[in-house]
DNA sequence: CGCAGGTTGGCAGTGACTGTCAGGATGACG
DNA sequence: CGTCATCCTGACAGTCACTGCCAACCTGCG
């Protein structure tokens, strides 16, 4: 819920750009969930948010951005939160901890739940969610690997495994919240999910 | 290898279908191959194909189904092998089995080889095919919640995460197996991702 | 031969996205 | 306070995937 970065913005310039990213984003999710995600164009959105349409996309490089947010925070909570654990945690509470980590980055509940419901509304957006993980798997990767302690040569196959075994559970997770109308904690059903793919 | 349908073509039509069908398939692949997904304009293969845009369109809904071809097959394959199985088969063995199954549908060890490494090259690629993987879960669900004999409360959830965690290793073991220029068998690279997760 | 039904190609249109460029607002400096 | 460099913006044209529509066409069948 406590997003880290409470950059004060110094100038002008940054003020106005911070209320203009806030007024396409707030335009952007309510269309979305007024109307759905497809039958919204960002024209619509450009001309709600009182913007031109090539000022949208150089604050959102694509449609789908408008939704998921910066890829970049999530994988620097993951990761930080990941390198603060003790050496001899092993790979999978790792992994946990990284996750939870990213799903605190959400400014709130309601705001989580209103952008997961669409993410699973739209296969298409959905997609683009689960490439942007791939990226996160990347990064996740070195990080998991030397935690492991069985044969070096498998280090990275197990590693990838693990990693993507843990972000299908959350995708899994996350979906089952919203088919839950956000009752409950994502992590308690994660780790459902886990204990059961592990089973 | 061995691809079930051998439907005989009666009709002319049906055989200059197949046989457009494959030419711009062909193509396709062949431009894929050569210069990349994205940098291939649909316009362009629809041109050395000899055939319209628009009836590229027609046999091919998206640009994307130029290489996954007809999910429905795979769905097909997918479901007969496991429905195949005796009742007290466990749930991993049952998706290991269709999986298999699955692989078995490609045409040639070369043209799949040739397939992933495209899709594992373009990441907008991956992600469609992250998506038509979605629609396989849904159908393996009930084929693998009825294969659990905990508490059924949650045997929704656990069915969903072991069939997303076979699935997510399926995709680690086909990376690694383009990594390796195609050396080894996928199955095997599977198997070692399986058991790196549940450890 | 002629007809019904499926097939094809062209054409215009939509929507996401990009390059470019002139013009306006802003900040730094004298 | 004036000047100039810098940044930001909107507008326009263009690309590409994809769709609806319609006229022309071919095939199979009576």
């Amino acid at each position: 819920m406590t997003n880290g970065e409470a950059t004060a913005p110094r100038t002008l310039w940054d003020r106005s750009r911070q209320l203009a990213s806030r007024e396409i984003l707030e335009a952007a999710l309510r269309l979305f969930g007024e109307q759905g995600y497809e039958a919204t164009t960002v024209a619509q959105i450009a001309h709600e948010a009182g913007v031109s349409q090539r000022t949208l996309f150089r604050y959102f490089g694509t449609k789908e951005d408008l939704l998921g947010g910066d890829p970049d925070r999530f994988v620097r909570a993951l990761t930080a939160a990941i390198d603060e654990l003790p050496a001899d945690a092993g790979p999978w509470e790792a992994l946990r901890t990284g996750i939870a980590a990213a799903l605190e980055l959400h400014e709130s509940r309601h705001q989580a739940l209103q952008r997961f419901r669409v993410l699973y509304a739209t296969p298409s957006l959905r997609a683009g969610w689960l490439e942007k993980q791939l990226r996160f798997h990347e990064r996740a990767l070195p990080l998991i690997a030397s935690r492991l302690h069985g044969s070096p040569g498998d280090a990275d196959l197990m590693a990838r495994a693990m990693i993507a075994t843990a972000f299908a559970c959350l995708d899994v997770a996350a979906k089952a919240w919203v088919d839950r109308n956000g009752k409950g904690e994502i992590l308690d059903l994660y780790d459902r999910c886990v204990s059961a793919a592990r089973t």
